[in-house]
DNA sequence: TACGTTTGTGGGAACGTTTGCGATAGATAA
DNA sequence: TTATCTATCGCAAACGTTCCCACAAACGTA
């Protein structure tokens, strides 16, 4: 028998338990028949940080007098309203401060103007830019960017694109983690209609629109320059096996080296988890072979800055003694002595195409056709590939 | 007089038209009373795309033949459920892989679980560490993160703060411009009862929960460094000399010069936008002062870096005829040669503290009392200091 | 005047979830 | 039995906006 007092009538021999209400005892007053629970001081457990309220159209609405459809209408331009009421609606919504709330709008029309965007990591600058790229673009029509990094880890990537869809993004831009050989949780997503674009790793296994740089033709030229520069055996660093862009820009390598007659060593190719370590044993094979390479072609400039502190410690003058290369332009480049040759990828271009693929895709909707893209880079010759 | 069928009772001759409505023509039948616009095919311009329609917590309950609250209590562990309904309401959401719709969730409770993230760029690697922070420490307590980029316009980073609280926001992590003067746009979104939590640049015009780099102890750190390297004109490269962190960094400068004796010379401290010009202009005046300085403390590693490189392309050999040091502890420290001397500033952890501050912030509510916390670094002692 | 036509506005459902309060059929105690 | 409890569930409001439908009043026109 509890010793409580009824919050209706206050009397206390009449009220009797009732069962629990989130953990909390309730209350029925047999006099009054009246349920309640006790309200204690200590209910301030209670975060959830109610903010201030907002204008809303229903508080236009009543100010002046119409419906909330009305107001509605008015703040949109629909022709169906008068002048009069209109201009009074504009005016107090402005005098008010009114912001659409759009999270009720979201709600609403099931779309969030948001994109979903995971990529491995910001630390590079690679990811970074084409971040930037996508962002100025989707800013420009109203978009939002919400961003996950996936940390290079294939099991974090699928959390991610969890995350983000059941935050309802209207689409996804992705590049792909180094491990990622499974696509069924992006194909999930393209089942339930949502726009998914590539950009840089890309998955052949399901079609989408995708960006790319030109991987092919910036292999080439990076080969096609160090052979000119008089190199015979230039070794190439590239990522995993299995993943498509080492397979492009092994293309573009194979291709100069058959465009000037120069045969391919099978030693000279090193698949490489993109890691120092990884990439630091392949240099040290490769410097006990008789035949030496005598230049080094990393597919990520970030390798190839690996590879100069490594031959620099060992004393190994660059270019001199080996010509060293990369691909995509980092800063660091100009800052590396001697200065890094790079292919400059147009990272931050690629970003924006992959965007406005988004946008694409966004119109012309179910008669979509995906589409690929290819962001052309320049050749940047730097010192470390020019003797002399 | 149109020639349009009702599509009601199918007849032409009673139907006339009946104004617009959102830009097309409404048709009105007088036989059935009844208004209706004409679905034409081309009705295909609508990109709101609809996706399709997940698993709602209504499903399950008609499926099962309970009412949704008895759905949401099962899901959410509510004691008031009978050990059956719970379960078979947990298995079938399994099976119909309910996932619920945080958009209605947002809406409904007024909060979006979401932290705004205002940085000036995320080129530099300062801010791009900062950020992972606070994304890390974010997610884990499933909370997600939306990054705008000022590009170090004030204008910008009111735009967008606007952005964010527009789509509610939970609370507003930022690191200012450096133009950023006026805080007007801060002190609004503190009204509504937003937490607001600023790192690195800070502004001491509002009181907000903050953290920061160990600003002072880290310049104490390296000047006095330098003044045990035996250097006796230590120049100083500052950001702009309103901003904060440009006073700090300059305190612990001075306290340093104060303990070993060293005077303090007006014309060794530059004060910069952090350009590349204004900073190579600072040490060319300096390089034809008489007494010129024997080492440039640069406040940002970017600026050492060019500094450097500057230095270097006049073959001023670094250190021994001018050592060089920053702040920051930049990845592109240990590339460029000599290395640079620099001052881990720890950004990674400063992202975590900051989002931190937020959830205390959250929890402790009306009662909550702005905390400041300093970020401890460590001096990182290279080549670019350290003769010989 | 009588009818056809247009204009301007209101009503209300829908979006998915949470949650305070009621309600009831059994269970238990008196 | 009766009085009291308890376990379990339903109802409905609230969040802010859009948009389909209905309708009355005004406006033309014959």
């Amino acid at each position: 028998m509890p010793r409580v007092k009824c919050s209706k009538c206050s009397k206390s021999e009449t009220v009797l338990r009732s069962g629990f209400i989130r953990g909390k005892q309730r209350y029925f007053c047999k006099a009054c028949h009246y349920n309640f629970t006790l309200h204690h001081e200590n209910r301030k457990s209670n975060n959830e940080v109610k903010r201030k309220r907002q204008t809303t159209i229903i508080d236009i609405a009543k100010a002046i007098g119409v419906s909330n459809s009305t107001v509605s209408r008015a703040l949109h331009d629909h022709p169906d309203i008068s002048f009069n009421t209109r201009n009074a609606i504009k005016e107090l919504a402005k005098k008010l401060d009114y912001q659409p709330n759009l999270l009720a709008l979201s709600f609403a029309n099931r779309q969030t103007h948001t994109i979903g965007v995971i990529i491995p990591n910001l630390d590079s600058s690679f990811f970074a830019s084409a971040l930037s790229g996508i962002q100025h673009v989707a800013t420009q029509s109203g978009y939002k960017v919400m961003i996950c990094q996936s940390n290079e880890s294939h099991k974090t990537e699928v959390a991610n694109v969890q995350t983000l869809m059941s935050n309802w993004i209207d689409g996804l831009i992705i590049c792909h983690t180094k491990e990622t050989e499974t696509f069924d949780h992006i194909k999930l997503q393209m089942q339930k209609g949502i726009p998914v674009i590539h950009f840089g790793r890309v998955c052949e296994e399901v079609e989408t629109s995708r960006v790319l740089h030109d991987d092919i033709d910036g292999s080439f030229q990076i080969t096609e320059h160090l052979i000119k520069q008089g190199y015979q055996r230039i070794a190439v660093i590239g990522g995993p096996e299995k993943l498509s862009i080492s397979r492009r820009r092994l293309t573009g390598y194979t291709e100069a080296l058959k465009k000037y007659n120069r045969p391919y060593q099978e030693q000279l190719i090193a698949y490489t988890d993109f890691t120092k370590e990884s990439i630091i044993s392949s240099v040290d094979k490769w410097l006990t072979l008789k035949q030496k390479p005598d230049a080094i072609y990393s597919m990520s400039d970030r390798g190839a800055i690996y590879v100069m502190m490594h031959l620099k410690g060992k004393k190994i003058r660059i270019p001199a003694q080996m010509a060293v290369a990369g691909f995509g332009n980092d800063p660091m480049d100009e800052v590396i002595e001697p200065n890094l040759t790079s292919y400059n990828a147009q990272t931050y271009k690629v970003g924006e195409v992959a965007a406005q693929l988004f946008f694409d895709q966004l119109i012309e909707n179910e008669n979509f056709i995906p589409k690929t893209r290819v962001v052309k880079g320049e050749l940047i010759i730097r010192g470390s590939t020019v003797k002399g």
